[in-house]
DNA sequence: CAACGTCGTTTACCCATGTAATCATGAGCC
DNA sequence: GGCTCATGATTACATGGGTAAACGACGTTG
């Protein structure tokens, strides 16, 4: 394997699919980039338990994915992501609004309500957000 | 294996944990159950492209499981939900939330509008719905 | 210049899952 | 009562993912 990936990737973008393990790689790149290997690792240590050798197989993983692009520096790699973390958010969000609720986002917000797991600070948020909507469209 | 996972699981209950195969099996006992083995199968055709085959053995899988109960009726067995359909609906959904919207709805909600993914209808059911909440509780 | 350390690459392994064929068993039919 | 059919049980097999060790290349250091 190697960088040749990015480049083929980069063109033909084949919707990138990304594991759970993977996407906590991800999360950390997304906060900020671009970051070496160690300092990955670094930044996971706390949040993971994972070994070192893990979290290299996870960054080549992304790598042959097409999700992330690693360019040289010196003699490591600087890695940045690819794949952007608000697609990511609208692909699996999306995905589980299909599956589960017909599609629909009020029916999700309604099983919430129903649970009470929406926080006085939720319903605040909530309660402007559409206010803003219904309004400005 | 056999039925006696039935009663085993029904005790020690250990947070049943469904594919999505498996949780579209479930879909259909959801929907109506009791159930035998030949009117999942039936119920299947036309949404899955399953094989009876594929069916029986996810079937068994569920019972392994503990998601399902199996009580026979003479030579066949009748097939009815152990777990729940609203339980299942929060472990899937809370389980989103929490890894892509730091557990909080609102953000969720954003996300969706962001992406102009509500509906006219959408908009209105949430707005009825947090107007419910704010002076109910 | 040989040993070492540091990175990235390759290989490994096990379990869950999707998908299904095959086996076994018991009940009814000829 | 042996044969067949229906139905559940067992076995199969490939893929993906989680987790990680082993390997290899290359620059550094004594």
């Amino acid at each position: 394997m190697s960088l040749d990936y990015t480049c083929k990737r980069e063109r033909m973008r084949p919707a990138v699919d990304i594991s759970d393990a993977e996407s906590v790689v991800m999360e950390v790149l997304w906060e900020r980039h671009p970051r070496t290997a160690e300092e990955v690792v670094a930044a996971l240590a706390g949040r993971q338990d994972w070994q070192e050798a893990t979290i290299k197989t996870l960054l080549n993983r992304l790598l042959g994915k097409g999700a992330l692009r690693a360019e040289r520096d010196g003699r490591r790699y600087l890695y940045s992501p690819l794949l952007e973390r608000e697609a990511w958010l609208s692909r699996q969000s999306e995905s589980l609004l299909a599956r589960l609720f017909d599609g629909r986002v009020a029916p999700l917000v309604a099983h919430f309500s129903r649970q009470r797991k929406l926080s006085a600070q939720d319903i605040a948020e909530l309660k402007q957000l559409i206010e803003g909507l219904d309004d400005g469209q």
